[in-house]
DNA sequence: AATCCACAGGAATGGTTGGCAG
DNA sequence: CTGCCAACCATTCCTGTGGATT
């Protein structure tokens, strides 16, 4: 009896669609990136210093979501760790995303395994963390780059301590030990002003800035690594094209592009077509959003969520087409209360909106009204059902949300 | 030009949780 | 077990501000 699994590993297995799917994941780094040839030389000539075992200079790195910054430098650091084996220097590198790993003693403590060290993933102090990373640097000869990507994230969180620590460990080793370098990666220019006069300089000796793609350098991009992942005839010039133009649209985002591409893949795949057409594209594009939307919403804590349902309330009762911070907390105190919960200050809400704003549930902008004050223009930025959907899942939720409607 | 609304958003601080070391 | 710490969430108190109206 051949089942209908055997049916969908069969499939899967001898895909019509994919070749090797792998190859559009977000962290898979190419062999080949094109239109990065420039960003790839300068970082290249800044970290080569370390094949002669001293400090490279530090190195900032600007660029947009999906320009490229994290695959190059981790592509560069490959190469650049391959090279440096063959000539016996001892160069190694750790890549830290300060967006998952968002606090100092994580940052810290990923370091410091990254050099061997056994270290508890809490329960000490970061100063302590910090003293042994120190002791075990000064014990390793050869030269560490530290990576930090997304950097931003962290010293808005935390400020800039940590970063300064960092560029001065330096001063905390004993001579003839390590040597570190950090590589810093922002997607947010203006960055650089959150930062202390002294880290600033420090951190930026070197700087390399990422444009984004227009469409056509995204059209040779997922053109490179579509013949790589699909069969061939899979794919034809219009769907990337018009990959490329949606991308292009959100600032260049080549990883948006890819995955895009992808979805529209499995969506094919899945449907058994030959092919993949610019309809699973446009099907892959909403999914994508949808999916992401419902996501974060449903994994929001609940006053996040109560805020979310004040603002569409609100919305729908001022009748505007926007919301201000008072009207979404009038309403947001009356649902507290309706599912008895205690309410949180207005200051909390605040910062619960830009929260919101930041994750693209909601869109806030501050206005200013003149005689009738500065305060935020506020309306829900995502799919009301997808997030309503979402939301309803808390039972202590699911009766506001119907009875709202 | 001055006023003043309706908040924005910084700073300091408190309370709670989870997890480590000893 | 106790003491300690990081990490959050939240509160209180606060100063700052763009621009329509006076």
């Amino acid at each position: 009896m051949s089942d209908v699994l055997d049916e969908i590993f069969e499939r899967v297995v001898a895909s019509r669609i994919f070749r090797n799917r792998d190859i559009l994941s977000p962290d898979y780094i190419p062999d080949r990136l094109p239109h990065r040839e420039e960003q790839i030389k300068r970082v290249g000539s800044v970290l080569a210093q370390a094949l002669k075992n001293s400090r490279p200079n530090n190195l900032f790195i600007y660029g947009l979501t999906g320009t490229g910054k994290t695959a190059v430098t981790l592509y560069v650091l490959r190469r650049l760790v391959e090279k440096a084996k063959q000539l016996g220097v001892r160069v190694s590198y750790v890549y830290v995303n300060t967006r998952q790993r968002d606090t100092p003693y994580k940052v810290l403590a990923d370091i410091a395994s990254s050099v061997g060290l056994r270290v508890p993933f809490t329960g000490l102090s970061t100063a302590e963390i910090y003293a042994r990373l120190v002791r075990a640097l000064s014990r390793w000869d050869g030269v560490l780059i530290i990576v930090l990507d997304e950097v931003d994230w962290l010293v808005r969180r935390r400020g800039d301590d940590l970063l300064y620590k960092l560029t001065r460990i330096g001063y905390d080793l004993p001579p003839g030990s390590a040597k570190v370098s950090l590589v810093g990666i922002t997607n947010d220019v203006r960055f650089v002003e959150m930062l202390d006069a002294r880290v600033r300089s420090s951190l930026g000796e070197e700087e390399v800035i990422f444009p984004p793609y227009n469409a056509e350098q995204l059209r040779d991009i997922l053109w490179e690594r579509a013949s790589q992942a699909f069969q061939p005839g899979v794919i034809d010039e219009s769907v990337i094209s018009y990959c490329a133009a949606l991308a292009a649209r959100e600032h260049g985002d080549a990883r948006r592009a890819l995955d895009l591409l992808r979805v529209a893949g499995e969506m094919a795949e899945r449907e058994n077509a030959p092919r993949v057409t610019v309809e699973h594209v446009k099907k892959a594009w909403i999914q994508i959003e949808r999916d992401r939307i419902y996501e974060v919403v449903s994994t929001l804590p609940l006053h996040a969520r109560l805020a979310i349902l004040a603002a569409i309330r609100a919305q729908r009762t001022s009748g505007r087409d926007y919301t201000t911070t008072g009207e979404l907390y009038a309403h947001y105190r009356e649902l507290a209360t309706r599912i008895g919960v205690e309410a949180v200050t207005q200051r909390r809400i605040s910062d619960i909106i830009n929260e919101l704003d930041m994750l693209g549930i909601l869109s806030a902008r501050v206005i200013s009204r003149g005689r009738y004050g500065k305060t935020r223009m506020i309306t829900l930025a995502a799919d009301e059902d997808t997030v309503l959907a979402a939301i309803a899942q808390d039972p202590r939720l699911r009766e506001v949300v119907n009875t709202l409607l």
